[in-house]
DNA sequence: GTTATTTGACCGGG
DNA sequence: CCCGGTCAAATAAC
């Protein structure tokens, strides 16, 4: 259900070969969908803005309606759908896009961390989020976080898929008390005893603009940019 | 009570 | 089979 990639059509018949086509036309506008409404910027006073919220809200549930059909489609044939734990599609490769910065930084979105893995002949663990509206919403952005170097700190965040969310109070900061002060909580398995969780304030929600726009002109590439406009100091206590 | 995080299990690509 | 990405039960936080 989460996957609305092409491989999940992958090997099935003519109409659901068309099926794929459709869904990828669909994605196609989307895309289009949300790069305008990036140009068009946050200010939430544009009507046109409104618009284009529409018409990304349009084609997020055209899609997810076409994915719902046809996973039921593939139930009714043979398999019955595995419910064991872990089962899911792994994602193709999709648009992705990495910062890298001295201090963790708050990116004006809500995540639900999900998972963390130590990662081979690396010191720290990576830590994955999801947007927090990836059900409610069906936004598939989400992004990993790792620690890549001590000293000085730097830290990686890769980021993938755009959201798709309207996440309005988190760049304006309204939510009263769900989003801010977010909270993260880092290698606490190397911790001792002492709480390591510290709070952060973002000076990035009062910042409009939070990405270069150029960051959404990529498509199904990595590349990487500097992160120097969002400072957090002492965000975190490494032992 | 609800919602978020932790963490070992599980899956699948290489 | 190994590694890394994801799931979901248990647990924590609110």
């Amino acid at each position: 259900m989460q996957e609305a990639s092409s491989s999940s059509f992958a090997g099935l018949g003519p109409d659901n070969q068309q099926k794929a086509l459709v869904a990828r036309e669909l994605k196609r506008g989307r895309v289009t969908a949300h790069r305008l409404r990036h140009i068009l910027g946050d200010d939430q006073i544009l009507p046109a803005q409104g618009l284009v919220d529409e018409i990304l809200d349009s084609f997020t549930r055209s899609i997810s309606i076409l994915c719902e059909s046809d996973e039921l489609s593939q139930a009714d044939s043979k398999k019955p759908r595995k419910e064991k734990r872990g089962c899911y599609k792994r994602r193709k490769s999709s648009e992705t896009w990495i910062k890298e910065s001295a201090t963790l930084f708050d990116d004006g979105h809500a995540w639900r961390k999900y998972g963390q893995k130590v990662i081979l002949n690396a010191k720290h663990p990576r830590n994955y989020f999801r947007c927090t509206h990836k059900f409610d919403q069906g936004c598939r952005a989400s992004k990993q976080v790792q620690k890549i170097q001590d000293d000085p700190p730097l830290y990686r965040t890769t980021y993938q898929d755009q959201h798709t969310c309207t996440h309005i109070n988190a760049v304006f900061n309204l939510s009263p008390q769900k989003d801010s002060p977010i909270i993260w909580n880092f290698e606490q398995e190397y911790g001792g005893e002492e709480d390591k969780r510290v709070n952060i304030e973002s000076p990035a929600y009062l910042d409009g603009n939070l990405f270069s726009p150029d960051v959404y002109s990529c498509s199904a590439s990595t590349h990487t940019m500097d992160m120097d406009m969002y400072v957090l100091d002492d965000f975190l206590d490494f032992s």
